[in-house]
DNA sequence: CGGCATCCTCTTTGATACTG
DNA sequence: CAGTATCAAAGAGGATGCCG
């Protein structure tokens, strides 16, 4: 991308991660930590494969993304954040939570990955009994089962099923994402065809 | 541009404010307060005037940016931000601060404009001596002087001219902004130009 | 298969000129 | 002052091919 060519932050930051897909493929790997390419685009619907090439060498270029061959038997390519990377991660949440309510309201057929779920969830959640022992929930929608860790007053959002989780939430994201966010009533929920599983109590130990 | 398409709160929201320009006419927005077409321009240099007329247009219709007719006798058309729009300022401060580190590296023929300043200042300053009586420090570089005003434990960056300041700084931007920022020593900041007139003590009150 | 490179078409941008 | 009109150049998107 043609620089703005301005002394000014926002815009020098611009010019390294302004560009188009590039700070999903920020978003792709903070989430989902080191990735293999074809991971990447599973998680980036609709991007040119051209163009996630070229991305990946412009982030590696500007010192965001690094790229590890991993070690025989997996024998593949692996990207992966730098530190200077990591640390766009107030910027990508900042922008989740100015777009939020543009996402709560009525979606059509808009791509969806269940992994992305981890940032409303890690955004807005909280532990409210820190001192509690740990408890999980597991979501089950989209492409896979994604498991939320809630633990010593943090929120940990990954994918995975737990042994014996103490609830099991399965429906669409909206619905999951209503019910946890607390902007759908439980009753609601469950009517619009939420299956609600185990102990609901982790709920209000979770939600905002 | 073309949308995402997905169920993410960071992608929708880029699918409004990630198109080239879109983000630094909030920021114009932000810093200026209610603008002329024209002086949006001044503050984007480069900007074709096709795109700042799009942007707008796109900015407007997303509910981010309004426009008002101006009362007699000034009788132009002014741009201001919306509620909405002035909720991203988190967007821009996080990004700010991630993009401040590329600033501070040697710069060639960047443009610049006085007002910018307002970006980095207000991030990282701070009265540290909020019972004290309010100070103004005077900046004098680029194309129009900036007021610092410290008040009540807040700091205050806008363009202006003070009748009595406490301090006047004149010199190239980065020196000014390295004094300020705490990231130049005082006597190396005047050796390379820059130069002090008046109290000195009001940097200790609000360098970081 | 995983990780691209090439080719082609379509859209967006940038530069400049012009207008109510 | 606040834009619109025009056109060349750059970038994005889609399909396909290649190579370990």
């Amino acid at each position: 991308m043609r620089s703005y060519n301005e002394y000014c932050a926002i815009a020098q930051a611009l010019d390294v991660v302004g560009e188009r897909w590039s700070l999903l493929i920020v978003r792709e790997l903070l989430i989902q930590g080191p990735s293999r390419y074809t991971d990447l685009r599973q998680g980036l619907p609709g991007i040119a494969t051209n163009l996630l090439a070229d991305r990946l060498r412009e982030l590696e270029a500007a010192g965001l993304v690094k790229r590890e061959e991993a070690p025989p038997p997996v024998a593949t390519t692996l990207f992966d954040l730098t530190e200077r990377g990591r640390q766009l991660e107030p910027v990508l949440q900042a922008l989740g939570r100015w777009g939020g309510p543009l996402v709560r309201r009525p979606i059509g057929d808009n791509e969806f990955r269940s992994h992305w779920l981890a940032v409303p969830l890690e955004a807005h959640l909280k532990d409210h009994r820190p001192d509690a022992p740990a408890q999980t929930i597991e979501v089950r929608t989209g492409d896979q089962p994604m498991l939320v860790e809630v633990k010593h007053g943090s929120v940990d959002v990954r994918p995975g099923k737990a042994d014996h989780p103490d609830l099991v939430l399965t429906g669409t994201a909206s619905q999951v994402l209503g019910l946890l966010l607390n902007e759908l009533e439980f009753n609601d929920a469950k009517q619009r065809g939420l299956k609600v599983e185990g102990d609901t109590r982790v709920l209000t130990r979770v939600q905002p």
